[in-house]
DNA sequence: GTTCCGCATGAATCGATAG
DNA sequence: ACTATCGATTCATGCGGAA
């Protein structure tokens, strides 16, 4: 069920059939990158060529789905470009319902000085929903609890032991120690990851643990994973590895090659990659 | 030159001179927070009721100034509302250009659990300017290097700078001079601070680190900062503990006097904020 | 004078129940 | 059907008192 497909996402997604998606992950071509596809696209088009491909994003999605639209405005004349925000907004027109906004946290971005300007250490992760009731499976994502639970709960007072309600009222209230022997905890909405593109010579826009976060997070096994611009592959190999089905879709010949590859050369994949082109 | 001035900030702002203010740091009340003051300003109507008091900033702003607004929208009906970004492209009509997008990382966010959110740990940063040239001192922000300080700017807050003069007064002087011999490198757009949820008294929106960047970056001595939304006072005491004039505006008594209070006890102070009231 | 440890607090949000 | 109120859930920090 693990599917490549060469050519441009619009015309290979209208074959494609409706409310059959689990998760969308995707980072678009940003906008004046890859020149030469997609008619290399303007920030002042960049609105008017993506609107088309969320249509049939929305179409493509099951109601319990989840898109997540890795993305970050660049830098035009000295001023942030605000297309992204026009796409939400947009995006919202359309039926699309702007459910949260995570942080990607770079640990390591590009080093470089400008006059007027630090270096750029984040993107958005926007996610976007049909239904404001989707399918999210949080204790996937649990990570180690920090380090201050270790001196805290070592020895417990007397209101530690029974719920102690907050005094301001929100009806807030703690219990210390439901926290014993808790090693687990939900994380925030800030993704802090490095950038670290693997060890291909293409680099990939996002690391594998970035895509592996959310298909984790929002999908089960045998879900299916689309991404329209998949690239080098990474959503698409990282999605196989975790025994969901994939589907990734990309323009140029080359990075569909390299994809291919990828895909066949590791072991690890429960089942090749057609060739789908 | 330091006012604290109790009143609603629109109709102060309108007496004052025009491109007189080198920055402009202010946390505005959230939509739906405050509600007994500027009308209980509902998510709908944010942006109208905001765009008169930027549109006062924007004339009291020096040519090379800079606006920094520190905000987050909140969710409503399982969405994030949108009014941040309808209000960064109205502004943008009004003349302010969207320069960049910092984000304040919280190490300590809201508790709670829901069934299709995370914790929300981060706000925005927004810097808006007039021109495309604006006064900026980046040195003033430099971080050491390495490893313990990649993500803590902890190390500029005004408690670590006492504890080290008396470490090295003490004769534990050997290893802060070797930090100052270490290179320093430049931050990102990413601030990674806690939010002091101080068991004292009234508590902050945010912490005094957060002003104090932002007036290290953007000013220098002597220059004018200003928060017409300053709360307990916090952008004000900064600003005058740093050596900047600081115009301060609050519209409830209650933290007007707060701030007025913790001002003049401050034995750090350079001048005696005035009351005019 | 210094370190250790207990503890209240925080720009929150969802679902159920009541008016 | 629509709005208002209420109860439930949770992690990490800085402060202050104790050792």
């Amino acid at each position: 069920m693990n599917q490549l497909i060469l050519g441009d996402c619009l015309e290979v997604m209208r074959k494609m059939d409706s409310e059959s998606i689990d998760l969308i992950f995707t980072s678009p071509p940003y906008a004046d990158q890859r020149k030469s596809t997609y008619g290399g696209i303007h920030p002042d088009n960049y609105v008017k060529w993506f609107l088309p491909i969320t249509e049939q994003l929305l179409r493509l999605l099951k109601p319990t789905g989840t898109f997540v639209l890795n993305i970050k405005e660049k830098v035009l004349d000295g001023e942030r470009s605000t297309y992204v925000l026009e796409m939400i907004l947009e995006m919202r027109k359309q039926g699309w319902l702007w459910t949260e906004e995570f942080i990607w946290h770079k640990k390591n971005s590009y080093p470089g000085k400008w006059p007027n300007r630090f270096r750029d250490s984040w993107e958005r992760l926007l996610q976007f929903n049909k239904n404001k009731h989707f399918s999210m499976y949080q204790d996937n994502v649990k990570v180690p609890v920090g380090d201050w639970a270790k001196d805290r709960l070592k020895n417990l007072s007397e209101t530690d032991m029974i719920r102690d309600n907050a005094r301001n009222g929100s009806g807030f209230g703690k219990n210390i120690s439901n926290w014993i022997g808790r090693e687990t905890v939900y994380p925030s909405n800030v993704l802090h990851l490095a950038t670290e593109c693997s060890n291909k010579n293409h680099s990939a826009a996002f690391p594998d643990e970035l895509p592996k976060w959310f298909i984790s997070l929002f999908t089960k096994e045998g879900d299916i994973v689309l991404d329209p611009f998949v690239g080098s592959g990474t959503t698409a190999i990282v999605a196989n590895k975790m025994h969901r089905n994939a589907i990734g879709i990309e323009i140029l010949p080359e990075y569909y090659e390299l994809a291919l590859k990828s895909s066949q050369n590791n072991e690890l994949l429960q089942s090749i990659f057609q060739d789908v082109s």
